[in-house]
DNA sequence: CTAACGATAATCT
DNA sequence: GATTATCGTTAGC
């Protein structure tokens, strides 16, 4: 995907992610996952989004360029994986919730230790770093270019089929319905 | 099946 | 000192 597609109002490209396959070259080998559920992340009017309150130390990757990815730690043990989205400064992103893991089947059940369906391999932001091998490291990496990137699957997923629902784990601003997914797909992070 | 809780650290108040 | 864009385990139906 190139730079205008991550340019765009960010509930768009939290709906056009859908589908998109994630993609990482590891040292292990090709990893990919379909893009099944996404949340987005405002700058205006949005007290749960990490910018509300201005840049900091942690937040930076948020106010740089589109298509970038924002790679935070969370809860002192986990990952989550973001794309910048929107315009430049503005501090929006999109997390990406779950994948249906694709490429790599081996791989990512090595790194998420095994004995797990394949539902719940990387059906949680937390999940879908540790079996994709995301890390701190891919703070600020420009998801156009090798190893981490986003590619076209050939899967439209029609605006009618999207179910806008509350984001998950957070206390502010339940009322927006940010997060995206669709309809009877088996790899969502939690069921409604 | 669902609900509660601890792990563990950066960030905020 | 409290909170957090989480997950796996455990306890209780």
């Amino acid at each position: 995907m190139d730079t205008g597609f991550y340019a765009r109002d960010s509930v768009s490209v939290a709906k056009s992610l859908l589908g998109k396959l994630l993609c990482h070259e590891t040292e292990d080998g090709f990893v990919s996952g379909i893009i099944v559920e996404t949340e987005a992340y405002l700058s205006e009017n949005d007290l749960a989004c990490h910018a509300n309150r201005g840049k900091t130390k942690r937040n930076s990757t948020m106010f740089a360029e589109p298509g970038k990815a924002y790679v935070y730690f969370i809860y002192g043990i986990y990952y989550c994986f973001n794309v910048v989205t929107g315009e430049k400064d503005k501090g929006e992103a999109v997390l990406v919730r779950a994948l249906e893991p694709q490429d790599g089947l081996e791989i990512m059940k090595k790194n998420r230790g095994y004995e797990h369906p394949l539902n719940n391999l990387t059906s949680g932001p937390g999940k879908l770093c540790i079996a994709l091998a995301i890390s701190k490291n891919h703070d600020g990496h420009d998801l156009r270019f090798k190893p981490l990137y986003i590619a076209e699957q050939g899967l439209l997923i029609q605006d009618k089929n999207i179910i806008s629902a509350p984001r998950i784990g957070i206390s502010t601003a339940r009322d927006k319905l940010l997060r995206f997914y669709w309809s009877g797909n088996e790899y969502i992070s939690r069921r409604n």
